[in-house]
DNA sequence: ATGTCC
């Protein structure tokens, strides 16, 4: 995009002045390399989130923003219910609750020495990735209404993982207000087998070592040491969650008339947060958290018994777990006035700062650790939630490096066993099930996930602590 | 992202 199109509000801020059908401006936070990188759809995709009923403040884009369904992917906006605003199942996303959550392992780079491939072949055992895998557990229905209902804290109780992990889930493990009643017969049937798995696409289980820190006093916090060793878990709520989607998309679409929601674009899909179908997408949505969490959770477990048969002096604690496709309602400050607003943050990590009153103990002087993920084969980041994205992004930041080419594109350009072996030449080990998808997460497919961790930090969204090199990748 | 089109 032009820069010169946008009203700029500062180095890293960018403003679409409202036009049309749009009730509040939007705003993009990007340095202007970024902003010249962007596909023009995503202003237009600001543009008509602007439209929707109910939108307070703005329409904002974070720095790793594309073209996604409906709303850009790196999308927030947040609406008020007493001001007719809206749900939407496309401003979500279809993997609801999709997220990352990484683990300390009390190891140093040196201990993994001479391991890494017996490491590999461990974790690559022992996660089951790829398009419709199928875990260890078979979940009936009422099984399934109990992981429904209670998130990690299920798996917790049913012996993945330990109770001390779940004050470092964002929701403490388990999100309130999940229904599962108003999860369909076949969206369950989906996730029946699917618990415990990691999916495909950009979702990934990572060993990564610390290589520089930022900020010492958070990272000294977060538990982090240049040269340690720590996991990260890429991944969502599978096909439970896009069935939700999906269904509750066409839903949407279809009774959109009837609330009197006019559509710039059939992917806006939305229902008003006082109407029957909102309540009841709201309800769906909050317990595909619960299944994302959950999922997060035994693959914890699972990691744990792949390193220990490896490194049996390995201890993995969860530093944090956060998700970047929800809906979340949470008391936000508008203009000196206190307002329960429906946060939607599609490929966007929430970024609450110190002081927060929902962040555990360990984190109230520093802000929640705000996990970054990056590309097959380049940095991760960890940064920190910083007190002024509050009014900047209702505290939130960038999710990514977010794709740069479509993975059409990358298939075609990249063989997926000579990047592996490539990778395998800088000492980065990858397994996966799938040549194709190695090559369609190609590095060289994604943006420079620095230079959006780079606009973060000038756009005051979040601060980098720590950043993280892939050791060893388990991919979908 | 996704039993990569019920």
């Amino acid at each position: 995009m032009d820069p010169a199109s946008f009203e700029r509000r500062s180095d890293c801020e960018w403003e679409v002045p409202p036009q049309g059908g749009m009730r509040v401006p939007g705003i993009i936070y990007a340095d202007r390399a970024l902003i010249e990188a962007m596909d023009e759809k995503v202003r237009e995709q600001v543009r008509n989130v602007a439209t929707l009923p109910g939108i307070v403040k703005a329409s904002f884009a974070m720095p790793d923003a594309h073209w996604g369904y409906g709303f850009p992917i790196g999308g927030v906006a947040a609406f008020d219910a007493a001001e007719g605003g809206v749900v939407s199942a496309g401003g979500v996303g279809f993997d609801i609750s999709c997220g990352v959550r990484t683990l300390l392992t009390g190891l140093r780079r040196n201990d993994l020495q001479g391991h890494e491939q017996r490491l590999a072949d461990a974790l690559f055992a022992a996660i089951p990735a790829g398009v419709g895998s199928t875990g260890h557990l078979r979940l009936e229905d009422r099984e399934m209404d109990a992981m429904l209902a209670g998130g990690a804290r299920w798996a917790v109780q049913r012996g993945y993982g330990e109770a001390a992990d779940l004050e470092r889930v964002e929701e403490r493990g388990c999100m309130a207000g999940a229904d599962p009643g108003a999860v369909s017969g076949r969206a369950r049937q989906r996730q029946r087998d699917e618990m415990g798995t990691l999916g495909s696409g950009n979702h990934y289980l990572e060993v990564q070592e610390v290589v520089d820190i930022q900020d010492p006093d958070t990272a000294a916090v977060f538990g982090l040491r240049q040269g340690d060793i720590v996991v990260s878990i890429h991944c969502g709520s599978r096909g439970l969650g896009h069935q939700i989607g999906t269904e509750f998309l066409k839903r949407m679409a279809l009774a959109a008339p009837d609330h009197g929601i006019d559509l710039p674009d059939r992917e806006l899909a939305c229902a008003p947060l006082e109407s029957a179908l909102g309540r009841e997408y709201l309800g769906a949505m909050r317990a595909a958290i619960n299944c994302a969490l959950a999922n997060r959770q035994i693959l914890t477990h699972l990691t744990r018994m792949a390193f220990f048969e490896v490194l049996p002096q390995a201890d993995l604690r969860l530093l944090y777990d956060v998700s970047h496709n929800t809906c979340k309602e949470e008391p936000h400050e508008v203009e000196g006035r206190t307002r329960r607003l429906f946060v939607h943050r599609k490929g966007a990590t929430r970024a609450f700062g110190p002081g927060h009153p929902d962040l555990p103990e360990v984190f109230r002087d520093t802000g929640q650790p705000v996990l970054i993920g990056g590309s097959m084969g380049t940095a991760s980041w960890i940064l920190v939630g910083e007190a002024g994205s509050e009014q900047r992004s209702f505290a939130s930041a960038c999710h990514g490096a977010g794709r740069a080419m479509s993975r059409h594109q990358a298939a075609r350009r990249w063989k997926g066993r000579q990047l592996v072996d490539e990778l395998a030449g800088r000492g980065i080990l990858i397994r996966s099930v799938s040549s194709r998808g190695v090559a369609e997460e190609a590095p060289g497919a994604y943006k420079d996930v620095g230079a959006v961790v780079e606009a973060a930090r000038c756009a005051g969204l979040a601060r980098p602590v720590a950043r993280l090199e892939p050791v060893v990748c388990i991919k979908g």
